[in-house]
DNA sequence: CCCAATTTGTTCGTATGTATC
DNA sequence: AGATACATACGAACAAATTGG
């Protein structure tokens, strides 16, 4: 009779035990982005492992976005706070195989937007109310120029972002950045804005200045409608079938 | 006069170029999961570069979840679907450092799982309602065990997250599971479902039974609004003050 | 059951690059 | 400028795992 083995999936490599072991540490330790972790000769002796082994550990750690090094004295290994750009190319990378369809980003933001729109209201600053409508106004040039609707397109998703960035709740914020952002690779990628962008752009432009003018009434309930019909509407005219969205790859510099 | 120089705010090593590379090539060739790259030695005579500098970029990748590894004949470096876990696991590292509030995840939930509520009224098979009853029993206990109320609520949880897996809106059910374990994590590592959970617990059974006849009658809008009321109940019941998530790193193994 | 081939995994020694003092 | 401390990179050898004969 077999031994009935329970297979445990996937047995860790070395340096994926190490980087395991790093974490719990840092983590134990309660260490804070910035702190310094032990050197390269350090771990090397603890964990009684050779350079390479150590080395492609702590690669482990880079590319998750937790630790990043610095060569000369004083250098080393540390503690790093994962950036949301670099957690938006991680999880882009996720998308990429998920292959998400258009409707599919929509039904989030449509979800999503509306309620950032309502809990902004009566909470933004004058400043950041004209930084709003700055923003606004870049994405409305004089005339429609043949390469210039992309630039509307995107300076149309960048409002969005700027909207979300001012939530106070990072999952909000992440979530919905990161939908305009993979909206923005998809439209740019396929011709998807060409022939009736200039309807989305004008019809977006206006329910944008009436969202702000909410915003600034402190009128959470308009400002969940008019992002709801603007959701709505910008839907509608991205004819959008079945479109599949095919993504790249996100590259790993920390934009953003 | 300073030449004013342009710092491109991270200069890559060679494993990152290598990674960004052999990632770019990937995507040219269109391979896909399953598919073997090139061998080590191969690829150290194109780099033209040391064993261990590529073995770190194999890393690297490794850690995104876009490889997997393979020793011994037939064997070398794969392209890999990156998981769903994995993908959550990475984000995870994200939302440790963001450190939302039990609120936060709330905002996010209560917009989204009604939507899927909705989304899903009439869609499923008998199968896949019968599939979810049976997870409901599950959470449905004798009595009320001391440590009984932990697991209960776990299973709660759990049918959140299989009525995400019925969706066919990848990213809808990659955030709704996200946040259901994240939220699961919370109420585990802090004592916060300990006074009031009978009490979301029973609530919460209710709901989920009319919410599965709401879905088998195809009643849409009412699917909405018994998952609306079942957030806000669940929200309520949850006193979270200020409660801050301090969250783990999530293991590397790939659960799920 | 063992042997051989193939491919990743690991080790060690050495040398180079880089930032700080 | 030079010394120091650290990561980075190289190359050659050996070990372990897997597959097929």
């Amino acid at each position: 009779m077999p031994p009935a083995t329970i297979r445990s999936e996937t047995r860790l490599s070395r340096p994926q035990k190490v980087a395991e072991a790093i974490k719990q540490w840092v983590m134990d330790e309660g260490l804070q982005p910035g702190h310094r972790l032990p050197s390269e000769t350090e771990l090397i002796r603890r964990f009684a492992m050779a350079k390479g082994t150590i080395r492609e550990a702590i690669r482990l750690l880079e590319a998750q976005g937790l630790v990043k090094s610095r060569t000369g004295p004083g250098g080393g290994v540390f503690v790093h706070q994962v950036s949301e750009g670099r957690a938006a190319a991680l999880l882009g990378n996720y998308v990429y195989f998920a292959n998400p369809t258009i409707d599919d980003i929509y039904q989030l933001r449509s979800a999503l937007e509306p309620e950032l729109a309502e809990s902004l209201a009566g909470r933004l600053s004058p400043a950041q109310l004209a930084e709003l409508e700055g923003t606004l106004a870049e994405s409305a040039p004089p005339a429609a120029s043949a390469e210039g609707e992309a630039a509307r397109h995107a300076a149309s998703l960048r409002f969005h972002a700027e909207l979300a960035a001012l939530s106070e709740n990072p999952l909000l914020r992440f979530v919905i950045r990161f939908l305009a952002e993979l909206l923005s690779e998809v439209t740019v990628t396929r011709g998807l804005h060409s022939p009736t962008d200039p309807e989305l752009w004008t019809s977006g432009l206006a329910y944008q200045r009436r969202l702000i003018e909410a915003l600034r009434d402190g009128d959470g309930p308009r400002a969940r409608a008019l992002m709801a019909a603007h959701m709505a509407t910008a839907h509608g005219l991205m004819h959008t079938r079945e479109a599949a969205v095919t993504r790249r790859f996100l590259p790993e510099g920390n934009r953003r």
